[in-house]
DNA sequence: GACGATTGTCATTGCCGTGTAACACAGCAT
DNA sequence: ATGCTGTGTTACACGGCAATGACAATCGTC
């Protein structure tokens, strides 16, 4: 669940400064001080993304990034490239090493922490176009629709807010009371077990394709989005 | 054949990061700093897309996205708004004011450049020639003409407007202010019903060649045009 | 300036979506 | 087993949004 993050800077104090927004931030951080550090650390557990400082001893950043895309392993590792200001002609070389994302020095741990979970976001299949896919079900925000497989589903308002909720939060229980909060809004006063009525239609308009079952009673809990059985 | 993109935004650095993002994706990048630049630039010459930032000294990027929406020279323009992790509220006046869509600061260049794309193939299903075909439609630009088959369709100027937003825009859902900035202009001042009495009628012109399911009623959202059932 | 075409607004109608209550059923405890 | 609590399911009535048709104003053309 956490992720894991690779810090690869030679410079001690940024790289604590880092780690520490990180875990802060809910991540984990490993760190390496050079290039072959840090193909040691990857090797040994990859990390979800990777920071990598653009000035490095030895081998530079930029080497570095063009080798992480070379081998398999870490091909689909996401890399965010820290560089100075004013290296404007490197970064082109770094987008044509195939690098993610660049924040430039000095960046407030703010931004770091923001950019990182956008390119993680990115990675795990939102790809900002608003569109999310998941267990043989695709919601499209814009076009306001649901597919199953190539077939559109025939949706309700509350339904179809009630189903996006869940496809951007799978995997997770939540309260009538969270559910009420986040699909109907927090200014609404709604008796809770109206939950459950939303919960059945949602259910009942999913059950031609056989996916009503994504839809899971927590007992006690509440409800829960899931592609697992 | 390479698209044109203005980049409308003060920082320098994003400017510079976004310019290099485009021109590895094979797109043209031309830049303003502020409003009164940015209409400098698109009077010279038309981009195919404009970024334009939310934060602008002077004019904000807000008002000159009606601006430019009123100003027949760039009404047609796809505007993308690049605004900074802010509310719900930004995002609505946005789309309010015609802004095709929206990437929310900070974003990953490849995500950037994603957007960018889907937003021209959208307004675009045009191969130049002015003339857009979808699901046994078929609507010529230049010619200001319809044809459902072989048949030609007579409509009305509102209506052809509309429909032919509606083909350049399919599979997305507009709201009724969103259809009357693109289809009335930004500086018409109608009431909000009026779309459904304009789709109605364009239902009814549509009808004899049952093609009229293709405007959809989005309940609680505007209207979509599909040619999906 | 007259005519038809086109457009925007309004009032009415119709229908879909929503929330709630009532009841049936299932899980869990003692 | 028994009772209790929590959930599934259905029915129903209300509210609200959208569809529709009629009308008046405006535009464009001859």
């Amino acid at each position: 669940m956490h992720k894991r993050i690779l810090i690869v800077e030679d410079e001690a104090s940024i790289r604590d400064m880092v780690a520490f927004a990180l875990r802060k931030a809910g991540m984990d951080a490993a760190h390496a001080a050079d290039a072959r550090a840090a193909q040691m650390a990857i090797s040994e557990r990859v990390p979800d993304l990777i920071l990598l400082d653009w000035m490095l001893p030895g081998t530079s950043g930029l080497e570095l990034a063009r080798r992480l895309r070379r081998e398999e392993l870490s091909r689909e590792i996401p890399i965010i490239m820290l560089t100075a200001r004013g290296e404007e002609m490197d970064r082109v070389n770094g987008l044509e090493a195939g690098v993610d994302d660049y924040v430039i020095k000095p960046f407030s741990t703010r931004e770091l922490i923001a950019r990182i979970k956008a390119v993680l976001r990115r990675s795990q299949g939102d790809d900002g176009s608003g569109v999310v896919e998941l267990g043989g079900l695709r919601i499209d925000g814009p076009a306001h629709r649901v597919f199953a497989g190539e077939d559109a589903v025939p949706i309700g308002p509350t339904e179809y807010r009630l189903l996006f909720f869940f496809m951007t939060h799978p995997e997770r229980v939540y309260s009538r009371a969270q559910l009420l909060d986040h699909v109907w809004g927090g200014s609404v006063y709604v008796e809770e077990r109206t939950v459950d009525v939303h919960i059945r239609r949602l259910r009942k308009t999913l059950e031609p394709w056989k996916l009503d079952d994504m839809v899971q009673t927590v007992r006690g809990a509440g409800y829960r989005f899931s592609s697992s059985t």
